[in-house]
DNA sequence: CATACTTATAGAACATTGTTATATAGGAGG
DNA sequence: CCTCCTATATAACAATGTTCTATAAGTATG
């Protein structure tokens, strides 16, 4: 009997995740502006509507990206080890631009995102947790004697000013010096050094 | 036949300062979003083609506020004067943040297109001459031995890396710190202390 | 097992954007 | 006065995010 054609379904339950690998793949290859709705639900061999029923639209899958990157950065940063706590501190600045250049279109999504849609407070307290991992590394430099007394959360901050400028700067591209990396190193060094004393105001 | 003056006729009214001042308009007031050629054409009172035929699309626009941006960056870094090297330095770099927070969008605008499009050529030469203008204040921060010896590029780098990182994130809003101008100057503080003994490594 | 109901998905449609093509108004030259 | 050229306005085109609608797949119910 000649029915009319039935329309090809995706068999794959785990359409969510089809969906988060395509988007993340894209993002990875060719940057933010390749994901595009259909683009990701091509990939993923389903239908635009999939990123609207499983995500809530765009935002919501590039929320998943945000999430999934500072995940990762919490991992990279927590796999810094060193021997006392002045180079725990180092080496997870360090990491930390480690994340950002094997990464470059994911760390720039991660900070881009942050402006341009609401976050959920699920996704921002991700993203507070990795903070407070430096700040966390602070604080043994301080109980250690190598960074000044003051507030914690106020020199982590100068830090990660200086960190996320770093690695900004050097995706886009502009940086000045020879060596990006050996520059990055040396700011790091001149931080630790500048906070090795007590401060000066 | 070939004319003596390439352009005899003007139009009634300056089309480009126009569409430029309502490209601006747009940008301080909602941000680079808001740019649309439609509704920056609109607001000058002419077609959108005239975004083409002046600037050869939305892009050659862009780049026109890039380089206002940069201009104008460069004048307020200029006009911070101090006593000696190091308030000099200490200076620009404020003047640096007190720019970003008074032209937020616009400074957004001046680091996002410096990826997305490839600027021209004297484009680029403005913001190189906005750096260079740190590296001077860095050279004769040496001069007057209150910064280390070594290449000036490389440490006028290394402060133009937190700068940016700092009213980066501020404008994120993504600051833990109370108080982020007071954080942002601790932090000048901290760079030109660690910037006053030598290079450790 | 068969039927009715719910849910998820495919495909099309809509609004907005940057861009390009086409037609027209308004001087400049002869 | 007529013709040509430039600039402008209008319209059309392609891509994108989003919404709408019909229907296939799945689930409960008798």
């Amino acid at each position: 009997m000649a029915r009319a054609q039935p329309r090809p379904r995706t068999p794959s339950a785990d359409v969510t995740g089809s969906l988060l690998a395509a988007a993340g793949e894209l993002l990875e290859a060719e940057g933010q502006d390749a994901i595009t709705v259909r683009a990701v639900a091509g990939r993923a061999g389903v239908a635009p509507m999939g990123v609207y029923s499983r995500f809530g639209g765009k935002d919501g899958l590039l929320e998943a990206l945000f999430v999934q990157g500072f995940e990762e950065l919490h991992r990279v940063i927590n796999g810094a080890r060193g021997a006392d706590a002045r180079e725990r501190l180092r080496l997870g600045c360090l990491a930390y631009r480690a994340f950002a250049v094997a990464h470059p279109n994911r760390y720039e999504l991660m900070f881009r995102q942050m402006k341009e849609l609401d976050l959920s407070p699920e996704a921002l307290e991700q993203a507070e947790r990795t903070f407070a991992q430096l700040v966390g590394r602070v604080e043994d430099a301080q109980v250690a004697g190598v960074v000044r007394p003051g507030d914690p959360v106020d020199i982590a901050q100068q830090v990660w000013n200086a960190l996320h400028g770093g690695v900004t700067l050097e995706g886009l591209g502009v940086t000045f010096s020879a060596d990006p990396e050996r520059t990055f190193a040396r700011m790091v060094e001149t931080l630790l050094t500048g906070l090795a004393s007590p401060d000066a105001r």
